[in-house]
DNA sequence: GTCCGTCAAGAGCAGTGCTCTCTTTTCTTT
DNA sequence: AAAGAAAAGAGAGCACTGCTCTTGACGGAC
């Protein structure tokens, strides 16, 4: 019967969480470099070698903690996103992007592992793709909706874009339909600009400069709302 | 004499300076977590504790890496912007950027080290602080210079800055003399907007999205330009 | 009841950062 | 120039890592 396989490979399935659960908490203390699987067998009081059955190996771990990772982020972003009228379309940008910042900030070594320097020698799969584009759909949504409404209006156009821009544009304005290369721009100049933000809090970058970093940070995304042509 | 202890000293910093040569070029392969002192020594036909004797540690020789590559990308920010005219503030601008790109893509693993996540455990010392700020620097004095010269036009006023970031704006200020919150919070944006474009456009977040990163990328930094409010 | 696939366990390999001791070299002082 | 001090190299060793291989036990399928 199917129900008594069922009855292992929910055991298996079981386990190769609980081991995820486990890398993750050493991630959160260690980061990507100091996760041992060693170590996760020792705290499941399990031998090293048995982690291999459920993780061909230590890269392929870190596969699917990016996975989650990118998952939990997509999932904190679009939860922030719902919880406002769908016509604020400013109110839903901030509070992306406060979501994307919160999470950074509660899990620093996740979002490095995510959106800092890639592990060497490893290089993520597609299957990380759908996952990692979850918030940037939301984004997406959000510029769309904005543009659909009516509501945007950049303070001033932008030099033209050359000839071999186009097939890009082209390429995001499918998240955007309709969208002019110079409102695609200012979209992607706005998300590199919440990414490389948080990076340089988080990454130390912004050490003996800014200091009362929430504050800079809620102000220069309210900036970055009227680039994209947003109301504030 | 001193001419004496000069000799042994004179081998020492030659044998620092082999050391830090092989190390980066390890680097260059290998990436940060790839970097082995007993690789190192290998090369260099050393056993790998007489390393010790040079660096205290695994980290302390990061150190020094980290330092030569702030001030090697420093230095090609410096030139790069040396190599126009004062008054050209735009194109001292993108000057700026695409010599920080071009030096990225030159050393991925090297700006990874500088901008990318910070290695676990490893805390960088305050003396990587002169070195990690000339790019800054530079950059201050382009903006500081064009509003100097009444060059600077922002399209349209930012969103008003709460005031607790006026602390953090007067100490940003020191680079820019005179320049008001407006033009600080523009600056910054910009700043964090080029790298952290290069950062994605480096690790991997424009994939399938961006394909002529380079025409992208010149774009992008014309119309940071605008919004800093330098003529384009 | 046998049989086969799955799993845990353990030993072992090659590699790592780092520390210790011992010897050799180099510089300084008498 | 000889003796003493300081610095540098060599090598063994510790505790750790990812990963592989073999061995033995358990459990569901025919």
């Amino acid at each position: 019967m199917s129900s008594s396989r069922t009855a292992r490979e929910r055991v298996r399935a079981e386990l190769t969480r609980e081991i995820t659960d486990v890398a993750r908490r050493q991630l959160a203390v260690e980061g990507a470099t100091g996760l041992s699987l060693r170590a996760v067998a020792r705290e499941m009081g399990m031998v090293s070698s048995a982690i291999y059955r459920y993780f061909p190996s230590r890269d392929d771990l870190l596969t699917a903690l990016i996975i989650d990772g990118y998952n939990a982020l997509g999932e904190a972003v679009e939860r922030a996103d719902a919880a406002l009228p769908r016509e604020d379309h400013t109110g839903r940008w901030l509070a992306v992007c406060h979501a994307v910042r919160d999470w950074a900030l509660a899990r620093p070594h996740e979002y490095a592992l995510l959106y800092g320097s890639p592990v060497p020698g490893y290089q993520a799969p597609q299957d990380t793709v759908p996952a990692a584009v979850r918030d940037t759909l939301v984004y997406g949504r959000i510029v769309s909706d904005a543009l659909r409404a009516g509501a945007l209006n950049p303070p001033a156009p932008c030099p033209p874009a050359p000839p071999s821009f186009s097939e890009d544009a082209a390429r995001i304005r499918e998240m955007i339909p309709g969208a002019p290369d110079d409102v695609i721009v200012r979209a992607v100049i706005a998300w590199t600009g919440l990414f490389g933000w948080v990076s340089f809090e988080l990454f130390g970058q912004f050490n003996n400069a800014i200091l009362d970093r929430a504050a800079a940070f809620d102000h220069a995304m309210r900036c970055h709302a009227q680039i994209i042509g947003l109301p504030v």
